[in-house]
DNA sequence: TCATTTGAGTGAACGCCGTTAACTATCGCA
DNA sequence: TGCGATAGTTAACGGCGTTCACTCAAATGA
């Protein structure tokens, strides 16, 4: 591990521009404004430049994908570590979080939430299984649940139930986070599931005919999701 | 209303060509495939002569989105037709055929339920606040739930949370359905919502980093909403 | 120190694309 | 029969990703 070369440094600085420039078309044009040739206008460049350093704009924007699953993970470490130390309520600060990054970030939700481009695809092949963006991006939430659970186990359909719907099924989940229990998965598959539906239908535009202000649809949600990580009163 | 004269025969089906062309080459090779010039060379024209029908390659996407909203949402009242008269067997019904026509259509799913495009955007600018094309698609579910409401009430939040939440903020909903009880735009809105998460994640390849066959996922979460149907004995 | 290799960047070119403009030929109708 | 509307053409412009041949400066090694 040497320290890096002039050169080496340079051409780190360099990627890091060519990112930025294609995050700010990305942000204020949609994936299909982030280009070549405006990147590198951008930089005072030609577009051949950038191939020294991306085999191609679908290997940019795969790059630029992986970023943006990178920050939005750290984003759910720190809510999650700044919600003191009562699971449930990490889980709130968690899901807040990633709807306000979410809507405050339509265009890089698009892009690593959304339809799978052909340039998100040949990133996310490049990704063994097991560190795959979202299998990292899933832990964050699976961790608190499984403290939860032994901690203080909330009620979920019968195990008999989950174990036929998931026999065999859970292997790419214990992959990354070891043996789970099956209520776990369960809670985390489907928890996170509403949390996507949500989100998405809000950054998508999918509810404006029906409901404004989405928010409070988004809180009311939490608020349900939260009881029933509760135990039931007996 | 009189009889189409030959001409307006000859548009018409030249209308549909062009839009079956688009949607060809959206199926196998997603919206960024569609192209005015590969439309044309596949009918053996000039992509300008596409402009004597289209005013843009936009507004021919925005007109294929419309269609596909269209065909899925005839595609659910045929499942809720064919589901005998048990409201609660109709909503199964209905999102099972959501599900399977949205796996089996994956890239026409991403054009009207994924990220909005500037061809999708302008389209639906287009459309009445009433019967914008996501609330004819809502009203389908809508009906079976208000009958269900009225004949066998389900067990929901408390009304007043419901209430505090939602509180001035249905207009939407209520212009294309009328009054509609709180409980009924709360089930519609939370079922919607997490019916969609679980197909978009599915579609999308969200998931398949924890779950293989997520069909199973779907048929238990399917089977828990049906639970929650059920009004719970006393 | 000087020659050589490496790397970054350029300019021209190819073949796509959407779109516009000018033009032609055909069809339907009075 | 003639005329206007309609459907289609070709040519062109600018933008795009990508490739290739090239230049020039920086790092390297004898």
């Amino acid at each position: 591990m040497t320290a890096p070369s002039r050169r080496e440094r340079l051409r780190t600085t360099t990627v890091a521009e060519i990112k930025s420039g294609a995050r700010r078309l990305l942000v204020d044009g949609g994936v299909e404004a982030v280009s070549l040739r405006a990147i590198a206008r951008d930089m005072g460049m030609t577009a051949p430049a950038i191939y020294r350093y991306f085999p191609s704009l679908e290997a940019l924007v795969g790059a630029l994908a992986g970023d943006l699953y990178e920050e939005s993970t750290a984003l759910l470490e720190a809510a999650r570590d700044g919600a003191g130390e009562d699971e449930v309520a990490q889980l709130l600060a968690m899901a807040r979080a990633f709807r306000a990054w979410s809507v405050a970030h339509p265009a890089e939700f698009g892009l690593i939430f959304g339809a799978p481009t052909p340039s998100a695809t040949t990133f996310f092949d490049t990704c063994a299984d097991a560190d795959h963006p979202g299998a990292r991006f899933g832990a964050v939430f699976v961790q608190p649940l499984v403290e939860l659970w032994h901690r203080s186990p909330f009620p979920t359909p019968p195990p008999e139930l989950l174990r036929r719907h998931f026999e065999g099924r859970l292997e790419p989940l214990r992959q990354s986070h070891g043996e789970i229990p099956v209520e776990v998965a369960w809670a985390f598959l489907s928890g996170w599931t509403r949390l996507y539906g949500l989100v998405a239908m809000e950054v998508f535009d999918q509810v404006s005919w029906a409901i404004t202000e989405p928010e409070h649809l988004f809180e009311l949600e939490l608020t349900t999701f939260a009881t029933q990580l509760t135990p039931h009163r007996p």
